[in-house]
DNA sequence: CTGTTAGCGCATTCAC
DNA sequence: GTGAATGCGCTAACAG
């Protein structure tokens, strides 16, 4: 017995609905959803009496072929293998459904065949998209979407398009000056890839803070955001010749310095250098990655997604990004 | 200028299409998407050409209507804050869409008004779910998507649904042996929340595993698989009493042991008691973390579920479910 | 091999 | 307030 398939009798439509509750399609599609519509209350009454008894579901497709609209949200990823996803995503899918929306997640690996990919997909005819991922610009996001409501996160957004940016001045500027202070003269900074937009106008913000600063930039690392990427960073800072900070452009690059150079931070003190990192993952809350770190305020930068989201035509005011703020976090590496 | 919305033509579709080759509607559906149906060569040529020409994609609730598919596979959790979902998730949605299928990735909170949120999503109506939250049975699932195409890995499966396991017992009992093999007479299970099929499960084999080495496990801490847990659970370590060897039911809960009690684990060499992790996340591979755990292969997991989207009536041959081995890693703690 | 027809389930006119 | 009719974009069934 167990093997046969219940064979599922199809789904109950609107019309069932309607012909159990005595009304016409019409009827029971206005008593049901169009809250606003004239319907008699002894109409309505039925008609969600009788939905309730077949247990009927609107079905979504149908709807969008005459609403054009689905209640689903893209949001567009490089991938979330980054620590840092973590702590946001969660919070994205999680608030993205409590306005009553679904999330479908993408992931552009490499950037490849994604047109492709997306050619064919219902992402094409979502509602809006959040695009994470750098693998394009807004002029192409918005082509490949079919849609102008796409929010642009990864800085490559443009004078039509919606976009939130982190305010990483006030953050970076308050590292460098915090190192200063402790009487930091010479630093070296670890970047990640410089192909993304965001990271080269971080970079340049760490060359202004630091210059303002005083502090001397004696060497700039190439690394891709990655704990192998620190762990070679941190090797590199064995020698006599360390600078008396490394500012780093990823937490898990700082991850990997620290743990190729535990013996220089004895209790996570800094002994021949001090350690800055960026994004303030929570990861850092553990105690065995005390590291000073620069982020931004999470809930502010999902409440302006979600404020996207509730109205994407009148999000922007000018067009230009809106700001959330950074702030420094200090902690023992620091 | 900026302000004026470039007010978006509508997509073209398949009528556009046919029209523009010179062919019926039906010739250009056969011709776009249907591989093996007969279309001469000259009119299929003409219809991608003009399919190409006009930019025309697929309308895939308007196909769903009449097929009843949309390419669409949900991924039920319970959050995804856990550092282990990370690993799978990634390469779960890459892989995904490597068939050619989105992921729509819903997240069941604290399990209260699930129902209610289901109801009117598109989730609804998905090709496939995979469930990995434990918020609800088998039978409920089915029910709450209309489908039979669901499968279960939270160990909540039933006699009807295909399921995924992880083969705990192997890595339980290996790491155990492990652990008895260096001379552990004593023992403490800091577990998960109970309320969980596949917690109570793990907890047993432990039992099993650790009666079969002669360990005697001498305490039992509730835990909730989180770090913070880690850390109370860890500070019960300090006095006296401690066991031989501390288990837990996930790399967290030991990554807080460990960061509690640093100062008996120089190096990381266990010099009061052993601890071992269960998960085996990547995290480990970090220097500061280098806790021995048990872990499953991720390629053989994955690869399950793959060969159940693709061929779903076909996936469970038993309606037993498939098991997926672990293996215990060794590290310094253990 | 190809075109015609008839829905899929729903929201929306427009009459009544 | 309500119902009948129309069409959203597409595929399947049926003739040719």
């Amino acid at each position: 017995m167990a093997g046969s398939p219940e064979h599922r009798l199809p789904a109950p439509t609107i019309d069932d609905v309607a012909r159990l509750a005595g009304v016409s399609r019409a009827t029971a599609s206005r008593a049901l959803f169009s809250e606003k519509r004239p319907v008699s209350a002894l109409n309505r009454e039925r008609v969600l009496a009788a939905a309730d008894q077949l247990g009927y579901r609107i079905n979504p497709m149908a709807r969008s072929l005459t609403t054009k609209t689905v209640d689903l949200v893209a949001v567009l990823v490089n991938h979330i293998h980054d620590l840092s996803d973590l702590d946001l995503f969660d919070l994205l899918i999680a608030e993205t459904q409590a306005v009553g929306k679904q999330v479908i997640l993408i992931r552009i690996g490499s950037g490849d065949r994604v047109e492709e990919f997306l050619r064919r997909g219902i992402a094409y005819h979502v509602d809006a998209a959040l695009v994470f991922s750098d693998f394009a610009d807004a002029g192409t996001v918005r082509r490949l979407f079919h849609s102008d409501h796409v929010l642009m996160l990864n800085g490559r957004h443009d004078r039509l398009s919606p976009a939130i940016m982190p305010d990483e001045a006030t953050g970076i500027g308050a590292a460098a000056a915090d190192a200063a202070a402790k009487g930091v003269r010479t630093a070296a900074l670890v970047t990640g890839r410089a192909s993304s937009l965001v990271e080269q106008a971080r970079i340049d913000l760490y060359h202004q803070a630091l210059a303002r600063c005083g502090i001397e930039l004696r060497r700039t690392i190439r690394g891709d955001y990655s704990y192998a990427s620190g762990r070679d960073a941190g090797n590199l800072m064995a020698g006599p010749d360390a600078p008396d900070a490394v500012f780093c452009t990823s937490d898990a690059t700082a991850m990997g310095i620290l743990d190729a150079r535990r013996e220089d931070f004895p209790e996570g003190q800094p002994r021949r250098f001090r350690l800055y990192g960026f994004d303030n993952i929570s990861l850092l809350e553990f105690g065995a990655y005390p590291i000073s770190s620069i982020g931004y305020d999470k809930a502010a930068y999902l409440g302006e997604m979600m404020r996207f989201l509730r109205d994407p035509e009148g999000f922007a005011p000018a067009g230009s990004p809106v700001l959330v703020p950074t702030r420094f976090v200090a902690r023992a590496t620091g």
